[in-house]
DNA sequence: TCCAAATCGATATAATTATATCGATAAATA
DNA sequence: TATTTATCGATATAATTATATCGATTTGGA
């Protein structure tokens, strides 16, 4: 239990999800303790990796021979995550996409609530996806200031994204989800994350030829 | 131009799509040059990072003074990433998201041709979307047989997951884009990514609470 | 009760990735 | 033509991340 203020990396953060829904079902599973050998099992990680990220979350220790309360170790890394107070986001671009984010229940588990989508079409606009609202982008500014919304899923068409961008940060958004495949540009005071796709398509083609090459020796 | 069999580094190839679309759109607007530092500005990239991911797949060298021919990059980093002989692909499970992907024609580009879906719904199954054809999911092993699909996109309820990836490896696919939140076990001669939106989440909200914490002060 | 096995937490080492520096060179300019 | 400047490619240094090792501790069985 390494409680120094050390900075936590950014590697540690994207693990911890995974380690999450790992002890999810391992409690649902009746399992009560859990050893980090056996976490990273689940994971498919290093047993090292595993226990250095859990050191810098875990309130109590875990017990030489048994391991961790897997009941701790999920509201641990809950509370580290901030899931227990959870961030309302609106999403822009309601398109096929933008649908199925809507529609996606998995969202609350992590700690974000899709409060509204916005949209220019009126075929769609009035219209509720999974018991949210569909708003005129025109409304897309006072709504955000009236909820005191912070963060928004943007899921338009590539070449609206930048203006729209621009639209978000003015009416007060301090962190964009971006699934379109644009390289955004913000303020740096903005928070930005970038569902790359491609990327992950490109490492995901280098091991299929790699597997492929070795096939063929 | 670093000519040698080194190894490439996971984290060049994330980028690299990157600077493909930031060269693309450089060659729209005309430009018939770029230097190293112009595209790190373009990707929100250090400059020393570009010019050693540059050095892994560059074939003719860029002139002090000037930069590298824009259509030369463009045309070595396709190669590098196999853009230019697509894969083929099936897509599992055909809801909100199956049908976002299955409609979205971004993918061709990066050399990636979904040239099917498959569903159990018999409603959806029969109908094509974005011009591909939605099969029932018992002709799925049949079918990747025929085409000699190597690729499949799996966007199939959770539950299910990894039944079906049971049945994809039996049908002989060898590289699996997970879009669903579970951790999949596959044979260790099967490509596997994990499109782990949860992640994404947990560093953004990370960079949000730094953010608001800062302004706090 | 004592010993072996499993796990802990901490730390040391290795690997990967990012950034800074530098001499060389081609183009632009005086 | 000589000088300045922007850029190159290579390499050296720093930062981040991953892995291995080790003594301490608890449990459970001989």
């Amino acid at each position: 239990m390494n409680n120094q203020n050390t900075e936590i990396s950014m590697a540690t953060f994207r693990r911890m999800p995974l380690y999450l829904r790992c002890l999810y079902e391992m409690q649902d599973n009746g399992k009560e303790y859990v050893s980090t050998v056996a976490l990273a099992e689940g994971v498919f990680k290093n047993p090292s990796v595993v226990k250095k990220d859990l050191s810098n979350v875990i309130k109590n220790e875990g017990k030489p021979k048994v391991g961790h309360k897997v009941k701790d170790l999920i509201n641990d890394i809950e509370e580290f995550l901030g899931y227990d107070n959870t961030h309302d986001a609106i999403l822009v671009g309601v398109g096929k996409l933008g649908q199925a984010l809507l529609g996606y229940k998995g969202f609350d588990e992590w700690g974000l609530r899709i409060v509204a989508g916005f949209d220019v079409d009126s075929d769609i606009v009035g219209k509720t996806i999974n018991g949210k609202e569909i708003i005129d982008m025109q409304h897309m500014p006072e709504e955000i200031a009236k909820r005191n919304i912070k963060m928004a899923v943007l899921t338009v068409p590539q070449e609206f994204a930048q203006g729209i961008v621009d639209e978000l940060v003015k009416a007060g958004i301090q962190a964009i989800w971006n699934f379109t495949p644009c390289r955004l540009k913000v303020p740096n005071n903005i928070a930005l994350k970038h569902e790359n796709m491609a990327s992950s398509l490109a490492v995901l083609s280098r091991q299929l030829k790699e597997i492929l090459r070795k096939e063929a020796r």
